[in-house]
DNA sequence: TATTGTTATACTCTATAACTATA
DNA sequence: TATAGTTATAGAGTATAACAATA
């Protein structure tokens, strides 16, 4: 960071690393990490035209077939209004569909198609491919303690 | 996630952990993690009116003293045209300055008013502590482990 | 001609209030 | 009246092109 904070005879002597700010909060380094990974996730994705969220979308109906647009915002922790736009998407592209509820007219149950089935089994190898090649840095024991510690942090 | 997929009957049973995707993506993880103590600190900075970005602006501006605006966007990792309200804001309040560069005179040097480094030091131990009361489920010893993964991973 | 800072603009993401249709 | 989904809207954050002053 700031790698040309002497380009002016007015900079003073950048602080010693033993004054390190920013680089000792947990905050920061996650910050960095995450903002990595994602934009390489993005990356990968757009050979699809999916954005993150859309994917994780279609992995959570998958994993909860039937779910109403409630759930999934919950699910995805976001607001129901934008629940909509992006489940409209995945509709018109016949990945997902809404299927009215018998007993409640007013809700939809969310499926995945077939053809949203075959997609996303292809980008959960992308998307596991994409995390080792972001986190090259790291061997497989170290992202097994990673994820161990992440887990604990936003499970409370 | 999906904590309440089965409240419609059209619901089918719950993916076992077995089967978990979104779970075993340190992307996912680090995004989760991520977005907890970003919400923490912002709620911690709230208090004097102060964004993330604002509080690495000055740490930043700390750590090199009278940077251009240029250099000052590429520690942030944002574009030039991002710095221009950032820093207008920060000097409305009378915690930074722009000082002209006598040899070129395009270009301003960047400093922190006394008032800036006073809380500038409220600030580090704010996001200090907010650190740690967003990773109470770590030990010091897993928050160094971790600290250290992350740092390996954006550090490329 | 190139560079610093700036303006204008746009696109995404996110959040809230209000509407509809059902219950 | 309450709820599920939707619409409209507004606020951040982010990115690019183009401009003015200076080099």
């Amino acid at each position: 960071m700031a790698r040309s904070a002497r380009t002016t005879d007015t900079a003073a002597t950048p602080a010693t690393p033993a004054e390190a700010v920013l680089e000792d909060l947990l905050g920061y380094a996650l910050r960095r990490a995450q903002l990595k990974l994602f934009q390489h996730l993005i990356g990968r994705l757009s050979a699809h035209d999916l954005r993150p969220a859309q994917f994780s979308a279609l992995a959570v109906i998958e994993q909860n077939p039937g779910l109403m647009q409630a759930d999934l915002a919950r699910a995805l922790a976001i607001e129901p209004p934008q629940v909509v736009p992006l489940l409209n998407k995945l509709e018109e592209r016949a990945l997902a569909v809404r299927v009215r509820c018998k007993p409640d007219k007013r809700s939809y149950g969310i499926f995945l198609s077939k053809a949203g089935e075959a997609l996303l089994k292809e980008l959960k190898q992308i998307a596991s491919d994409s995390d080792r090649e972001a986190t090259a840095a790291l061997d497989d024991e170290e992202r097994g303690q990673l994820l161990r510690l992440l887990t604990k942090i936003y499970q409370e």
